[in-house]
DNA sequence: TGACAAATTATGTCTATACATAATATCATT
DNA sequence: AATGATATTATGTATAGACATAATTTGTCA
C-alpha cells in the first residue's frame, strides 16, 4: 500500500470526516484537541488546523477558542451554487445561444426594486428587458434594473448586441451578491414570451449585486418551464 | 489611522479583490506572482497563497502552476446556500414548529427515485410522507424515500414523534449531497395539504444524500406558496 | 455565597523555510 | 521545422515556532 510520506490537510480533513461519518463521534461530541490529532496522525498542528477550519466552514463541526471542537448539534446542509452567465449556461447544456432585447429605457423604479437594491434616495434607473434563447427557443426572460450612478458606461453599450448580463459581469465585478429563488405563476405576457400558457409554474432567480455599498443591478430572471437549478459538486 | 502590525490573509484577499473590483486588473489579466505581492504588501508568501486560494475557490481568479494567476475570463456567481433542518428553519423565522406524519410504508420505488439515488438493483425502500407546520399552518410537504440497507435503524424510530428529516440528519451524516430546485404546479392532493388551490406555483427542493456511494435518502420537499430561498451571506 | 481578577487552555494566525509539482520555456539534435 | 530532453518558474503544501485571542476555570477576597 502507498503511504504518502507527508499527510496533506485534506487527508486529515477526510480522516476526521470519516470518523464522524462512521459514528465514532456523534453530534455534540467533543473532538480531541488539534495538537493531539496532530501527534496521533503524526503531522503538524497547522495541518490539522487547516483541516478543521475546512470542516468548520462546511458546517460539520463548530470550533470555539478554549472550548475546543464539537460535532455540530444542528447540522446544516451547506451547498455551493454556480450560476454562470446565461450564454455559458446555454452552451454548457449543448444549446445554441441567442439573445433578444425587448425594451430598454430609463425610468423610475418601483419601491420593490429600490428596496432590493437597498437604495434610499429614489432616482432613475435603466430598465432592460431581454429574452435569452437556447436553440431559438425561449430560455430565460430577464427584467433588469441598472444603477446609472454605479455603471454609467452601460449607456454607451448597444444592448441589442451584447446582453447587459454579459457586459456587467465582465465590467462590473461585485463585492456582494444576493440571490433569491422562488416560484411564480406565469401571467399572460410572461407566458407569451416563454412560449407557455398563463398559469404555468415557473422558476425565478433574483440577483442583486453591489460594489461595496453601491448598488449595481438587480435582475429578475424567469426561466422557461421545466428549468432546474442544481448544486455544482 | 489604525495599521495592524501584521497583515492577515483576509486583508490580502480583500486588497487583491479590491484591485480587481476597481478595474486595475480586468478579466484575463495576469496578476503579479505571489512572492511579488508578498513583498509589495510586506507579508509572507504563504499569507498571499492563502488569500489567492480563497479567491480561486470563490471563482474570481484562476491559478495554474507556472502559468500564474489570472482574473477569470468567465466569472461565475458562486453562492453558498444553508439549508437547515426544517424545525430550525421554522423556528428561525419565528414560527412555532409542528409536524404531522401522513403515511409510512415500505414499497418498491419508481424508476425516478432509483435514478436519483443512483441505485442499480431495485429493492424496497421506506417511503415517508409528512407535513411540516409553522404556527399550525402548512409549511412544507415532504415525500421521502429511505434506503433500508444504509439506514435500517429508521424502522425502530417512531416517525410520528420525530421527523425522518431530523433523525437522519442527526444519525446519518452524509459525505455527498445533491440538491435540485424547481417549480411545480400544485395538483389537487398537494394543494389540499398545503392549503392552497390546485395550479398554484410551488417551489420544490429535492435533496439526495449518500455515505460514500451508499444511498441514504432522497426527498422532495414542496414548500408552501410564497416560499423563498435566500443565499446565506 | 457571590463577584471579580488572574491563570490556563484551545484555537487563530503569521512567518520563514524547505521541498513538491506542474506547466512552460529553452535549447540541442535531427 | 519538428522533436524531445532539460532547465526554469510559479504555485502547492507541510513544518516548526512564535505570538494573539477568546473563553473557561481557578483562585481570591469580601
Amino acid at each position: 500500500m502507498t503511504v504518502r510520506s507527508r499527510l496533506s490537510w485534506k487527508d486529515v480533513r477526510d480522516t476526521v470526516h470519516d470518523a464522524i461519518l462512521s459514528g465514532q463521534y456523534v453530534p455534540g461530541d467533543r473532538l480531541p484537541r488539534d495538537a493531539d490529532i496532530a501527534s496521533s496522525l503524526n503531522c503538524a498542528r497547522s495541518t490539522v488546523q487547516r483541516a478543521m477550519q475546512d470542516l468548520s466552514d462546511s458546517g460539520l463541526v463548530e470550533r470555539r477558542r478554549k472550548g475546543g471542537t464539537h460535532v455540530r448539534l444542528d447540522p446544516v446542509t451547506r451547498a455551493t451554487l454556480d450560476i454562470p452567465i446565461t450564454r455559458r449556461e446555454v452552451e454548457q447544456k449543448g444549446g445554441r445561444y441567442g439573445y433578444q432585447l425587448i425594451r430598454q429605457q430609463q425610468q423610475t423604479p418601483p419601491h420593490k426594486v429600490l428596496a432590493a437594491l437597498e437604495m434610499t434616495t429614489p432616482q432613475d434607473l435603466l430598465r432592460v428587458e431581454a429574452l435569452h434563447l437556447s436553440d431559438c427557443q425561449p430560455y430565460m426572460l430577464e427584467d433588469r434594473w441598472i444603477c446609472l450612478d454605479t455603471a454609467p458606461e452601460i449607456l454607451d453599450i448597444d444592448l441589442s448586441v451584447q446582453s447587459a448580463n454579459e457586459w456587467l459581469v465582465l465590467n462590473k465585478p461585485y463585492s456582494r451578491c444576493d440571490l433569491r429563488f422562488y416560484a411564480i405563476s406565469a401571467d399572460e405576457k410572461t407566458a407569451d414570451f416563454l412560449g407557455t400558457n398563463a398559469g404555468a409554474a415557473l422558476f425565478v432567480i433574483e440577483r442583486t449585486t453591489w460594489i461595496e455599498t453601491a448598488p449595481i443591478t438587480t435582475v429578475r430572471a424567469i426561466t422557461r418551464p421545466g428549468y432546474q437549478l442544481l448544486t455544482s459538486s
